[in-house]
DNA sequence: CCTACCGATCGGTAGG
DNA sequence: CCTACCGATCGGTAGG
Protein backbone atom coordinates (compact mmCIF):
# COMPACT_ATOMS: atom_id res chain seq x y z
CA UNK A 1 0.00 0.00 0.00
CA UNK A 2 1.07 3.72 0.11
CA UNK A 3 3.16 3.61 -3.22
CA UNK A 4 4.74 6.71 -3.10
CA UNK A 5 4.18 9.50 -5.69
CA UNK A 6 8.13 9.41 -7.18
CA UNK A 7 7.83 13.08 -8.39
CA UNK A 8 11.11 13.92 -8.47
CA UNK A 9 12.57 10.58 -10.09
CA UNK A 10 15.23 11.14 -13.45
CA UNK A 11 17.77 13.61 -14.63
CA UNK A 12 17.36 15.19 -11.42
CA UNK A 13 21.30 17.18 -11.42
CA UNK A 14 22.30 17.02 -7.44
CA UNK A 15 20.58 20.05 -6.40
CA UNK A 16 24.03 21.99 -6.14
CA UNK A 17 25.16 23.05 -2.73
CA UNK A 18 26.00 26.31 -2.58
CA UNK A 19 28.23 26.30 0.93
CA UNK A 20 27.62 29.44 1.84
CA UNK A 21 23.84 29.71 2.25
CA UNK A 22 22.35 29.19 5.73
CA UNK A 23 25.20 28.78 8.06
CA UNK A 24 23.16 27.06 10.60
CA UNK A 25 21.65 24.03 9.62
CA UNK A 26 23.46 23.37 6.55
CA UNK A 27 22.02 19.82 5.64
CA UNK A 28 19.80 18.79 8.23
CA UNK A 29 22.24 16.40 8.38
CA UNK A 30 24.57 16.99 11.72
CA UNK A 31 22.49 18.81 13.50
CA UNK A 32 20.72 15.72 14.74
CA UNK A 33 21.02 14.48 18.52
CA UNK A 34 17.71 16.71 17.98
CA UNK A 35 15.88 14.34 16.11
CA UNK A 36 17.88 11.72 17.35
CA UNK A 37 15.95 12.92 21.04
CA UNK A 38 12.64 13.42 18.97
CA UNK A 39 12.59 9.88 18.04
CA UNK A 40 13.84 8.43 21.86
CA UNK A 41 10.85 10.73 23.29
CA UNK A 42 8.41 9.56 20.65
CA UNK A 43 9.31 5.38 20.95
CA UNK A 44 9.26 6.18 24.52
CA UNK A 45 5.36 7.49 24.32
CA UNK A 46 4.35 4.77 21.94
CA UNK A 47 6.34 1.57 23.61
CA UNK A 48 4.28 2.51 26.77
CA UNK A 49 1.15 3.12 25.78
CA UNK A 50 0.86 0.22 23.33
CA UNK A 51 3.98 -2.20 23.75
CA UNK A 52 7.13 -2.68 22.15
CA UNK A 53 5.27 -5.46 19.92
CA UNK A 54 2.48 -3.46 18.90
CA UNK A 55 4.38 -0.54 17.85
CA UNK A 56 5.82 -0.33 14.47
CA UNK A 57 8.74 1.38 13.72
CA UNK A 58 6.87 3.37 11.26
CA UNK A 59 4.13 4.87 14.15
CA UNK A 60 7.71 6.23 15.51
CA UNK A 61 8.69 7.60 12.36
CA UNK A 62 5.30 9.36 12.12
CA UNK A 63 5.36 10.70 15.45
CA UNK A 64 9.10 12.00 15.24
CA UNK A 65 7.68 13.60 12.34
CA UNK A 66 9.76 11.30 9.98
CA UNK A 67 9.49 8.81 7.05
CA UNK A 68 9.50 5.28 7.23
CA UNK A 69 13.29 4.68 6.72
CA UNK A 70 14.58 7.25 8.64
CA UNK A 71 14.74 5.78 12.32
CA UNK A 72 17.31 3.27 11.36
CA UNK A 73 19.01 6.68 10.39
CA UNK A 74 19.56 6.75 14.01
CA UNK A 75 19.57 3.18 15.32
CA UNK A 76 20.48 0.04 13.76
CA UNK A 77 17.46 -1.70 14.29
CA UNK A 78 14.09 -1.26 16.49
CA UNK A 79 15.72 -3.29 19.54
CA UNK A 80 18.23 -0.86 19.71
CA UNK A 81 16.14 1.86 20.04
CA UNK A 82 14.23 0.15 22.94
CA UNK A 83 17.53 -0.06 24.25
CA UNK A 84 18.29 3.25 24.20
CA UNK A 85 15.04 4.76 26.00
CA UNK A 86 15.70 2.21 28.89
CA UNK A 87 19.43 3.35 29.17
CA UNK A 88 18.20 7.06 28.46
CA UNK A 89 15.27 6.56 31.04
CA UNK A 90 17.64 5.00 34.05
CA UNK A 91 20.38 7.31 33.09
CA UNK A 92 18.03 10.27 33.91
CA UNK A 93 16.69 8.92 36.74
CA UNK A 94 20.72 8.31 38.37
CA UNK A 95 21.00 11.75 37.80
CA UNK A 96 17.88 12.75 39.75
CA UNK A 97 18.77 10.26 42.04
CA UNK A 98 22.26 11.95 43.08
CA UNK A 99 20.93 15.76 42.88
CA UNK A 100 18.16 15.02 44.99
CA UNK A 101 20.30 13.18 47.72
CA UNK A 102 23.29 15.70 47.25
CA UNK A 103 20.69 18.92 47.83
CA UNK A 104 18.96 16.84 50.78
CA UNK A 105 22.37 16.75 52.01
CA UNK A 106 23.10 20.37 51.58
CA UNK A 107 20.30 21.04 53.27
CA UNK A 108 20.85 19.34 56.51
CA UNK A 109 24.16 19.90 56.79
CA UNK A 110 23.93 24.17 56.18
CA UNK A 111 20.77 23.17 59.26
CA UNK A 112 24.00 22.11 61.22
CA UNK A 113 23.27 18.17 61.21
CA UNK A 114 23.10 14.94 59.02
CA UNK A 115 20.60 13.12 57.18
CA UNK A 116 19.00 10.43 59.22
CA UNK A 117 18.53 7.00 57.11
CA UNK A 118 14.75 7.66 57.66
CA UNK A 119 15.31 11.23 56.09
CA UNK A 120 17.45 9.68 53.14
CA UNK A 121 14.77 6.59 52.76
CA UNK A 122 12.68 9.90 52.16
CA UNK A 123 14.73 11.36 49.56
CA UNK A 124 14.77 8.54 47.80
CA UNK A 125 11.14 7.05 47.81
CA UNK A 126 10.05 11.08 46.99
CA UNK A 127 12.63 10.94 44.12
CA UNK A 128 11.53 7.47 42.77
CA UNK A 129 7.99 8.60 42.56
CA UNK A 130 9.43 11.56 40.21
CA UNK A 131 10.98 9.25 38.25
CA UNK A 132 8.14 7.21 37.74
CA UNK A 133 5.04 9.62 37.25
CA UNK A 134 6.59 12.89 37.07
CA UNK A 135 7.28 14.70 33.50
CA UNK A 136 8.75 12.64 30.60
CA UNK A 137 7.95 9.49 32.74
CA UNK A 138 7.27 6.92 30.10
CA UNK A 139 11.23 5.98 29.64
CA UNK A 140 11.21 4.10 33.03
CA UNK A 141 7.71 1.80 32.73
CA UNK A 142 9.09 1.40 29.71
CA UNK A 143 12.23 -0.28 30.79
CA UNK A 144 10.32 -2.33 33.41
CA UNK A 145 7.56 -3.66 31.64
CA UNK A 146 9.75 -4.51 28.56
CA UNK A 147 12.61 -5.87 28.85
CA UNK A 148 11.70 -9.63 27.22
CA UNK A 149 12.34 -7.90 24.47
CA UNK A 150 16.05 -6.78 24.71
CA UNK A 151 18.77 -9.12 23.93
CA UNK A 152 20.91 -10.57 26.17
CA UNK A 153 23.65 -8.35 25.64
CA UNK A 154 21.44 -5.21 25.78
CA UNK A 155 19.74 -6.08 28.79
CA UNK A 156 22.86 -6.98 30.70
CA UNK A 157 24.13 -3.24 30.02
CA UNK A 158 20.73 -1.69 31.30
CA UNK A 159 21.08 -4.06 34.42
CA UNK A 160 24.04 -2.62 35.10
CA UNK A 161 22.35 0.86 35.20
CA UNK A 162 19.73 -0.80 37.44
CA UNK A 163 21.93 -2.27 39.98
CA UNK A 164 23.93 1.01 40.46
CA UNK A 165 20.65 2.83 40.73
CA UNK A 166 19.52 -0.04 43.77
CA UNK A 167 22.92 0.07 45.52
CA UNK A 168 22.32 3.50 46.55
CA UNK A 169 19.69 2.12 48.71
CA UNK A 170 21.25 -0.96 50.37
CA UNK A 171 23.03 1.28 53.04
CA UNK A 172 19.99 3.02 54.13
CA UNK A 173 17.71 0.10 54.12
CA UNK A 174 20.64 -1.52 56.22
CA UNK A 175 20.64 1.15 58.87
CA UNK A 176 16.98 1.26 58.59
CA UNK A 177 17.18 -2.39 59.80
CA UNK A 178 19.75 -2.07 62.48
CA UNK A 179 17.96 0.99 64.18
CA UNK A 180 14.47 -1.14 64.36
CA UNK A 181 12.82 0.53 61.93
CA UNK A 182 12.15 -1.89 58.89
CA UNK A 183 11.47 -5.38 60.15
CA UNK A 184 12.76 -8.59 57.92
CA UNK A 185 15.38 -8.83 55.22
CA UNK A 186 16.61 -5.60 53.80
CA UNK A 187 17.03 -7.31 50.91
CA UNK A 188 13.29 -8.39 50.56
CA UNK A 189 12.06 -5.41 51.85
CA UNK A 190 13.94 -3.80 48.84
CA UNK A 191 12.27 -6.27 46.35
CA UNK A 192 8.94 -5.40 48.13
CA UNK A 193 9.56 -1.54 48.07
CA UNK A 194 10.62 -1.30 44.66
CA UNK A 195 7.28 -3.54 43.57
CA UNK A 196 5.08 -1.17 45.56
CA UNK A 197 6.63 2.12 43.97
CA UNK A 198 6.88 0.44 40.90
CA UNK A 199 3.28 -0.48 40.59
CA UNK A 200 2.21 3.28 41.06
CA UNK A 201 2.62 3.72 37.31
CA UNK A 202 -0.47 0.92 36.98
CA UNK A 203 -3.00 3.34 38.81
CA UNK A 204 -1.58 6.88 39.37
CA UNK A 205 -3.52 9.31 38.23
CA UNK A 206 -1.97 12.89 39.05
CA UNK A 207 -5.59 14.51 38.18
CA UNK A 208 -7.78 12.64 40.86
CA UNK A 209 -4.96 11.46 43.04
CA UNK A 210 -2.60 12.67 45.62
CA UNK A 211 0.51 14.58 45.45
CA UNK A 212 3.47 12.85 45.12
CA UNK A 213 4.45 14.40 48.55
CA UNK A 214 1.07 12.59 49.96
CA UNK A 215 2.26 9.45 48.35
CA UNK A 216 5.80 9.32 49.81
CA UNK A 217 4.45 9.98 53.38
CA UNK A 218 1.87 7.36 52.95
CA UNK A 219 5.40 4.78 51.97
CA UNK A 220 7.40 5.74 54.83
CA UNK A 221 4.24 5.27 57.58
CA UNK A 222 3.54 1.84 55.80
CA UNK A 223 7.01 0.61 55.82
CA UNK A 224 9.10 1.57 58.58
CA UNK A 225 8.23 1.54 62.17
CA UNK A 226 8.30 4.00 64.48
CA UNK A 227 11.38 4.55 66.63
CA UNK A 228 11.59 5.48 69.70
CA UNK B 1 -14.00 -8.58 10.13
CA UNK B 2 -14.39 -12.01 10.70
CA UNK B 3 -17.56 -12.84 8.39
CA UNK B 4 -18.74 -16.34 9.63
CA UNK B 5 -19.25 -18.88 7.64
CA UNK B 6 -22.89 -19.45 7.07
CA UNK B 7 -22.79 -23.36 6.78
CA UNK B 8 -26.22 -23.83 7.71
CA UNK B 9 -27.50 -21.24 5.45
CA UNK B 10 -30.13 -22.21 2.66
CA UNK B 11 -31.34 -25.53 2.44
CA UNK B 12 -28.96 -27.57 3.69
CA UNK B 13 -30.89 -30.56 5.51
CA UNK B 14 -28.75 -30.80 8.68
CA UNK B 15 -25.66 -32.72 8.26
CA UNK B 16 -27.30 -35.90 9.83
CA UNK B 17 -25.05 -37.40 12.33
CA UNK B 18 -25.50 -41.02 12.43
CA UNK B 19 -24.91 -41.34 16.51
CA UNK B 20 -23.74 -45.18 15.81
CA UNK B 21 -20.28 -44.82 13.95
CA UNK B 22 -17.27 -45.01 16.39
CA UNK B 23 -18.31 -43.99 20.40
CA UNK B 24 -15.57 -41.90 21.36
CA UNK B 25 -13.94 -39.45 19.23
CA UNK B 26 -15.91 -39.40 16.69
CA UNK B 27 -15.17 -37.01 14.13
CA UNK B 28 -12.52 -35.15 16.27
CA UNK B 29 -14.64 -32.38 16.80
CA UNK B 30 -16.48 -31.93 19.61
CA UNK B 31 -14.16 -33.05 22.35
CA UNK B 32 -12.11 -30.46 22.51
CA UNK B 33 -12.10 -28.32 25.02
CA UNK B 34 -9.14 -30.56 25.88
CA UNK B 35 -7.45 -29.24 23.02
CA UNK B 36 -8.99 -25.85 24.20
CA UNK B 37 -6.70 -26.11 27.32
CA UNK B 38 -4.00 -27.04 25.76
CA UNK B 39 -4.04 -23.72 23.53
CA UNK B 40 -4.92 -21.77 27.01
CA UNK B 41 -1.47 -22.91 28.51
CA UNK B 42 0.39 -22.73 25.76
CA UNK B 43 -0.53 -19.22 24.92
CA UNK B 44 0.29 -18.18 28.55
CA UNK B 45 3.54 -19.43 28.84
CA UNK B 46 4.89 -17.82 25.45
CA UNK B 47 3.00 -14.46 25.95
CA UNK B 48 4.62 -14.93 29.88
CA UNK B 49 8.16 -15.74 27.78
CA UNK B 50 8.08 -13.53 24.91
CA UNK B 51 4.88 -11.05 25.55
CA UNK B 52 2.01 -10.89 23.24
CA UNK B 53 3.31 -8.43 20.66
CA UNK B 54 6.60 -11.08 20.14
CA UNK B 55 4.27 -14.58 20.08
CA UNK B 56 2.55 -15.49 17.05
CA UNK B 57 -0.45 -17.34 16.80
CA UNK B 58 1.98 -19.80 14.45
CA UNK B 59 4.02 -20.38 17.73
CA UNK B 60 1.20 -21.00 19.98
CA UNK B 61 0.09 -23.61 17.48
CA UNK B 62 2.96 -25.20 17.30
CA UNK B 63 3.37 -25.40 21.01
CA UNK B 64 0.16 -27.28 21.35
CA UNK B 65 0.87 -29.71 18.58
CA UNK B 66 -1.29 -28.37 15.93
CA UNK B 67 -1.01 -26.35 12.65
CA UNK B 68 -1.21 -22.81 12.26
CA UNK B 69 -4.45 -22.22 11.37
CA UNK B 70 -6.21 -24.42 14.34
CA UNK B 71 -5.99 -22.01 17.08
CA UNK B 72 -9.16 -19.51 14.69
CA UNK B 73 -11.11 -23.08 15.65
CA UNK B 74 -11.18 -22.48 19.11
CA UNK B 75 -10.88 -18.59 19.01
CA UNK B 76 -12.11 -15.82 17.14
CA UNK B 77 -8.59 -14.09 17.13
CA UNK B 78 -5.33 -13.43 18.75
CA UNK B 79 -6.84 -11.12 20.87
CA UNK B 80 -10.07 -13.27 22.23
CA UNK B 81 -7.02 -16.04 23.14
CA UNK B 82 -5.57 -13.11 24.94
CA UNK B 83 -8.55 -12.42 27.09
CA UNK B 84 -9.57 -16.08 27.54
CA UNK B 85 -5.86 -16.61 29.37
CA UNK B 86 -6.78 -13.97 31.42
CA UNK B 87 -10.16 -14.70 32.41
CA UNK B 88 -8.79 -18.00 32.86
CA UNK B 89 -6.10 -16.96 34.69
CA UNK B 90 -8.45 -14.47 37.09
CA UNK B 91 -11.14 -17.47 37.52
CA UNK B 92 -8.61 -19.97 38.94
CA UNK B 93 -7.52 -16.99 41.50
CA UNK B 94 -11.33 -16.47 42.50
CA UNK B 95 -11.02 -20.32 43.21
CA UNK B 96 -8.11 -20.70 45.09
CA UNK B 97 -8.33 -16.97 47.33
CA UNK B 98 -12.05 -19.01 47.83
CA UNK B 99 -10.86 -22.08 48.96
CA UNK B 100 -8.24 -20.80 51.01
CA UNK B 101 -9.96 -18.94 52.95
CA UNK B 102 -13.11 -21.44 53.60
CA UNK B 103 -10.31 -24.01 54.90
CA UNK B 104 -8.91 -21.51 56.91
CA UNK B 105 -12.19 -20.33 58.67
CA UNK B 106 -13.39 -24.01 58.87
CA UNK B 107 -10.26 -24.86 60.76
CA UNK B 108 -9.86 -22.01 63.32
CA UNK B 109 -13.94 -22.67 63.81
CA UNK B 110 -12.77 -26.47 64.70
CA UNK B 111 -10.69 -24.91 67.07
CA UNK B 112 -13.35 -22.66 68.64
CA UNK B 113 -12.11 -19.70 67.43
CA UNK B 114 -12.81 -16.80 65.01
CA UNK B 115 -10.24 -15.99 61.81
CA UNK B 116 -8.56 -12.69 63.11
CA UNK B 117 -8.07 -9.61 60.41
CA UNK B 118 -4.10 -10.27 61.06
CA UNK B 119 -4.88 -14.24 59.94
CA UNK B 120 -7.29 -13.39 57.32
CA UNK B 121 -4.39 -11.01 55.84
CA UNK B 122 -1.49 -13.73 56.22
CA UNK B 123 -3.86 -15.97 54.15
CA UNK B 124 -4.99 -14.28 51.73
CA UNK B 125 -1.47 -12.97 50.76
CA UNK B 126 -0.43 -16.93 50.82
CA UNK B 127 -2.81 -17.71 48.31
CA UNK B 128 -2.14 -14.75 46.40
CA UNK B 129 1.73 -15.49 46.02
CA UNK B 130 0.41 -19.56 45.39
CA UNK B 131 -1.38 -17.82 42.07
CA UNK B 132 1.49 -15.58 41.40
CA UNK B 133 4.53 -18.09 41.82
CA UNK B 134 2.72 -21.68 42.47
CA UNK B 135 2.05 -24.54 39.76
CA UNK B 136 0.03 -23.17 36.58
CA UNK B 137 1.52 -19.45 37.52
CA UNK B 138 2.00 -17.87 33.76
CA UNK B 139 -2.11 -16.46 33.00
CA UNK B 140 -1.66 -13.95 36.37
CA UNK B 141 1.51 -12.55 35.08
CA UNK B 142 -0.03 -11.97 31.63
CA UNK B 143 -2.94 -10.32 32.92
CA UNK B 144 -0.78 -8.39 35.00
CA UNK B 145 2.03 -7.17 31.74
CA UNK B 146 -0.19 -7.50 28.85
CA UNK B 147 -3.54 -6.34 29.47
CA UNK B 148 -2.56 -3.11 27.31
CA UNK B 149 -3.51 -5.39 24.12
CA UNK B 150 -6.95 -5.53 25.12
CA UNK B 151 -10.09 -4.36 23.49
CA UNK B 152 -11.63 -1.71 26.01
CA UNK B 153 -14.70 -4.01 26.08
CA UNK B 154 -12.34 -7.48 26.86
CA UNK B 155 -10.62 -5.04 29.68
CA UNK B 156 -13.44 -4.45 31.70
CA UNK B 157 -14.72 -7.86 31.78
CA UNK B 158 -11.42 -8.75 32.96
CA UNK B 159 -11.96 -5.79 35.76
CA UNK B 160 -15.02 -7.24 36.88
CA UNK B 161 -13.15 -10.15 37.93
CA UNK B 162 -10.16 -8.38 39.53
CA UNK B 163 -11.99 -6.11 41.37
CA UNK B 164 -13.73 -9.20 43.18
CA UNK B 165 -10.60 -10.47 43.56
CA UNK B 166 -9.82 -7.40 45.62
CA UNK B 167 -12.94 -6.81 47.26
CA UNK B 168 -12.09 -9.78 48.99
CA UNK B 169 -9.04 -7.71 50.63
CA UNK B 170 -11.03 -4.86 51.50
CA UNK B 171 -12.85 -5.40 55.21
CA UNK B 172 -9.45 -7.37 55.71
CA UNK B 173 -7.40 -3.84 55.30
CA UNK B 174 -10.05 -1.86 57.25
CA UNK B 175 -10.03 -4.07 59.89
CA UNK B 176 -6.35 -4.35 60.17
CA UNK B 177 -6.36 -0.05 59.94
CA UNK B 178 -8.98 -0.04 62.67
CA UNK B 179 -7.13 -2.01 64.90
CA UNK B 180 -3.86 0.34 64.50
CA UNK B 181 -2.28 -3.07 62.97
CA UNK B 182 -1.91 -1.00 59.40
CA UNK B 183 -1.22 2.61 59.02
CA UNK B 184 -2.30 5.00 56.43
CA UNK B 185 -5.96 5.31 54.34
CA UNK B 186 -6.26 1.32 53.51
CA UNK B 187 -7.19 1.74 49.78
CA UNK B 188 -3.21 3.12 49.01
CA UNK B 189 -1.93 0.61 51.34
CA UNK B 190 -3.85 -2.04 48.82
CA UNK B 191 -2.17 -0.58 46.16
CA UNK B 192 1.38 -0.48 47.61
CA UNK B 193 0.80 -4.51 48.98
CA UNK B 194 -0.32 -5.29 45.31
CA UNK B 195 2.21 -3.88 43.76
CA UNK B 196 4.67 -5.16 46.39
CA UNK B 197 3.21 -8.61 45.90
CA UNK B 198 3.02 -8.72 42.29
CA UNK B 199 6.71 -7.89 41.93
CA UNK B 200 7.85 -10.87 43.04
CA UNK B 201 7.35 -12.46 39.57
CA UNK B 202 10.27 -10.25 38.32
CA UNK B 203 12.25 -11.87 40.73
CA UNK B 204 11.73 -14.72 42.79
CA UNK B 205 13.21 -17.91 41.96
CA UNK B 206 11.77 -21.15 43.92
CA UNK B 207 15.31 -22.58 43.31
CA UNK B 208 17.64 -20.06 44.92
CA UNK B 209 15.23 -18.13 47.48
CA UNK B 210 12.68 -18.50 50.36
CA UNK B 211 9.86 -20.88 50.11
CA UNK B 212 6.09 -19.22 49.53
CA UNK B 213 5.78 -19.24 53.83
CA UNK B 214 8.73 -17.17 53.81
CA UNK B 215 7.99 -14.36 51.80
CA UNK B 216 4.21 -14.45 53.18
CA UNK B 217 5.45 -14.14 56.86
CA UNK B 218 8.29 -11.44 55.68
CA UNK B 219 4.74 -8.95 54.23
CA UNK B 220 2.96 -10.02 56.95
CA UNK B 221 5.80 -8.20 59.15
CA UNK B 222 6.84 -5.60 56.56
CA UNK B 223 3.17 -4.20 56.27
CA UNK B 224 1.58 -4.88 59.66
CA UNK B 225 2.46 -3.25 62.59
CA UNK B 226 2.31 -5.25 66.45
CA UNK B 227 -0.56 -5.32 68.06
CA UNK B 228 -0.38 -4.42 72.35
C1' DC C 1 -8.99 -29.65 13.14
C1' DC C 2 -5.80 -29.56 8.41
C1' DT C 3 -4.58 -27.67 3.75
C1' DA C 4 -3.69 -24.08 1.11
C1' DC C 5 -3.82 -19.74 0.66
C1' DC C 6 -4.26 -14.25 0.72
C1' DG C 7 -3.67 -9.40 1.78
C1' DA C 8 -1.42 -6.50 4.76
C1' DT C 9 2.15 -5.01 7.39
C1' DC C 10 6.57 -4.88 9.05
C1' DG C 11 11.64 -4.45 9.82
C1' DG C 12 15.11 -3.20 7.23
C1' DT C 13 18.15 -1.61 3.14
C1' DA C 14 20.36 0.61 -1.19
C1' DG C 15 21.30 4.67 -3.01
C1' DG C 16 21.27 9.15 -3.05
C1' DC D 1 17.40 12.12 6.33
C1' DC D 2 14.05 10.69 1.97
C1' DT D 3 12.66 7.53 -1.92
C1' DA D 4 11.64 3.31 -3.38
C1' DC D 5 11.69 -1.02 -2.51
C1' DC D 6 12.14 -6.20 -0.85
C1' DG D 7 11.62 -10.54 1.62
C1' DA D 8 9.53 -12.41 5.41
C1' DT D 9 6.09 -13.00 8.50
C1' DC D 10 1.78 -12.57 10.30
C1' DG D 11 -3.30 -12.79 11.39
C1' DG D 12 -6.84 -14.76 9.45
C1' DT D 13 -10.03 -17.44 6.12
C1' DA D 14 -12.34 -20.86 2.71
C1' DG D 15 -13.30 -25.29 2.22
C1' DG D 16 -13.22 -29.62 3.51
Amino acid sequence: MSIETDVSKPSQAEPVRRARGRPRKAVHERDDGNRRQELLRAAARLFRQQGFGATSTRDIATAAGMRSGSPFYHFENKEALLAAVMQEGMKSALQRQASAMDTAVAQAAACGHTLSARECFRVLVRSHFEVLLGPDSDFIPVMLYEWRSLSAAQRSEVNRLKDSYEAVWVPVLKALHASGELHGDPALARMMLFGALNWSVQWYDPARQATLDDLTASVVHLFLKRLE
